[in-house]
DNA sequence: TTGACACATACCCATATGGGAATATGATCA
DNA sequence: TGATCATATTCCCATATGGGTATGTGTCAA
């Protein structure tokens, strides 16, 4: 097998950064395709098919108006990356105190002039 | 270009549900590679890739001891993972909020008998 | 030293990717 | 109707994937 489709779910989806970046810019607000194309400063195809793939794991909604398409964003689908990710939180925040805990113990031998690098 | 390398960052590592697997199995404590290969049911050589992939973008630190390789997590890495997202928080509850005065609707005018389906 | 164990790497394959370029679709306007 | 704008789709390509299978590497035991 190869990898998964990006459009199996949010987490694939998300992976890609211009994705990420969409996001972004529709957080902001409903926008129509030519808009993210200038801000993101990508070519017309791109944006659309990542849009296309957004829109297939129900990221992003489309609305016509006129010869328009509007984006806008639903943030539904990424709470289950939310949730997943939300269980590790204690374990990077043990981690960075660890860290924190080696800095002061280096900081400290050096002001003991110890500091025979 | 092709994808985006799933090295490239914990994005892209964490989008394949067998990692997720194994870093979920490894938040319990540290664990030579056979357990997760019993505990995964995957085959040896895969568990072994999918531990590569997780080493290089930093999820997983080895310990070697005997004949043995110790994993352990590292969730330092899930953090961006977790501050991008969380910008969403607010856009799920809202919709979920929609979803449910969608509902409340719809049960109201079925109380009324006005569910003319 | 040989064998068994724990694990990593190498190789093969089908697959879908993201980008580029060209073209199709659909709506508005003249 | 034809022209133009806004967007989507199609085709091409290089690339890396995840799984399978086979083999390499290092460690311990006899």
């Amino acid at each position: 097998m190869a990898r998964a489709a990006t459009t199996t779910d949010a987490f694939n989806a998300v992976a890609e950064p211009r994705r990420r970046q969409i996001l972004d810019l529709l957080a902001a607000g409903e926008r129509p395709v030519n808009d993210l194309v200038a801000m993101l400063d990508l070519a017309q195809p791109l944006v659309s098919k990542h849009l296309r793939v957004l829109r297939q794991v129900g990221l992003v909604e489309v609305r016509d108006v006129g010869r328009q398409r509007l984006y806008r964003l639903n943030g539904i689908p990424l709470k289950p990356i939310h949730d997943w990710v939300k269980k590790y939180e204690q374990a990077w925040e043990e981690r960075f105190g660890q860290l924190d805990a080696v800095l002061a113990e280096l900081k400290e031998s050096e002001g003991n002039g110890d500091g025979s690098d």
